[in-house]
DNA sequence: TAGATTGTTAATCGATTAACAATC
DNA sequence: TAGATTGTTAATCGATTAACAATC
């Protein structure tokens, strides 16, 4: 069953995930509408239509059943089906969302790192190994893997972005600053971090001076 | 002179800042709204018309000047207003985001690291150093921030926000997969790592079997 | 039951795209 | 100049919100 979910309703599902994960480690039950919607601070139609979607029938009286719905979001979204990932770039963010065992959880399965820093090779974090870049084309060949998790600097990523390319990698997670030029049929998304930052600082008083009568 | 620029618009303007500051490493002078749109795969009048509501105006026959126009965007999304934040957890994804020396260039200053490991008490990392949690809400008070950057694991996520409010943080960018908690007066912006990481996947081929025929 | 809840349609709102005259 | 480019309006598209009958 293939469902039509747009970006924005992806982007909330997967909230409403989170929300009956906290929901079960507190031995919540039921969940209504309005109280998703509070929590995440929208309107409550918003999530019963997000749910219509994905075909869950909640309970007039009750609300949604936790369990239930959890389990409703993880086949829509498909979480059970695994998605192999190399991360590019052993730095503190690689080895971050290397230990990040959340992911697991949402079907993406990161198989080991790469870096172009001897020193960094071999080490093994969170069972996935560091191997030299020089490895990449065959291990990429050889798994098939689709995905990169890209962490380098931005004065390589580039670069680094053209052997990916080269490789036969298809999906580009970019958290570098630098914007990637790929060939049409590679995909990149932007973890644009600043401008998630700026969205809920821009327009606000968290600067320093709130002056500004 | 206060814009009115959405959220969409904002997150925008970075992306376009940054393919400004790929232009300058490459001593690009003028780019085009169409070659901004080729890289980032959206429309071109988009650009147009984003640029427009920041009060660019662009050459005819160039197109636009990547110096005049990066300060424009600068000055609109006031990077030069420093905004202060502590990163609270001291994990690899604490130290990833306190040596990102590229978000002072945005007005994000990350003054200090907290932690309640007394293993991690007095490490320095990019000139910033950690603290146990309970200097918190005196650091708080006497330099009065106003932003905590949330990456402690998804079990303590609740209570230690509940600490970072009744000190007077004001907004949480978390980056666990917990959904929090907070008074009218707080904001989070949910750093949803696999709410992104879906929506490039997902109604994709990236996963290992692609029959389906 | 009474009151809270869902499911869904209609109304509104905002964002994106198409189109093109004006410009250099 | 000729051709590419901007600035801007109108048209389209999609997402959010309001409203409310039906339900338990």
């Amino acid at each position: 069953m293939q469902l039509n979910i747009s970006d924005k309703v992806l982007e909330r599902l997967t909230l409403y995930h989170c929300i009956l994960t906290d929901c079960i480690l507190h031995n919540v039950e039921f969940i209504s509408s309005p109280k998703i919607a509070n929590l995440l601070r929208i309107d409550d139609s918003q999530v019963r239509k997000d749910l219509a979607l994905i075909k869950y029938q909640g309970n007039k009286h009750n609300g949604y059943a936790v369990h239930e719905l959890k389990a409703t979001i993880e086949s829509a979204l498909r979480f059970e089906q695994p998605k192999d990932a190399f991360i590019i770039g052993a730095g503190n963010l690689g080895f971050a969302l290397a230990k990040y065992d959340n992911f697991v959880n949402y079907g993406l399965n990161v198989l080991a790192l790469f870096d172009n820093d001897n020193l960094k090779i071999d080490i093994v974090v969170n069972k996935k190994q560091v191997f030299h870049l020089t490895k990449l084309p065959n291990l990429v060949d050889r798994l098939q893997v689709k995905i990169a998790i890209l962490t380098v600097p931005r004065e390589t990523a580039q670069e680094v972005t053209d052997l990916l390319v080269s490789t036969g990698i298809k999906y580009i997670w970019n958290f570098t600053p630098a914007i990637l030029e790929v060939p049409e049929d590679v995909e990149v998304l932007n973890e644009n971090l600043v401008g998630n930052f700026l969205k809920f600082t821009y327009s606000h008083k968290a600067t320093k001076n709130h002056d500004k009568t």
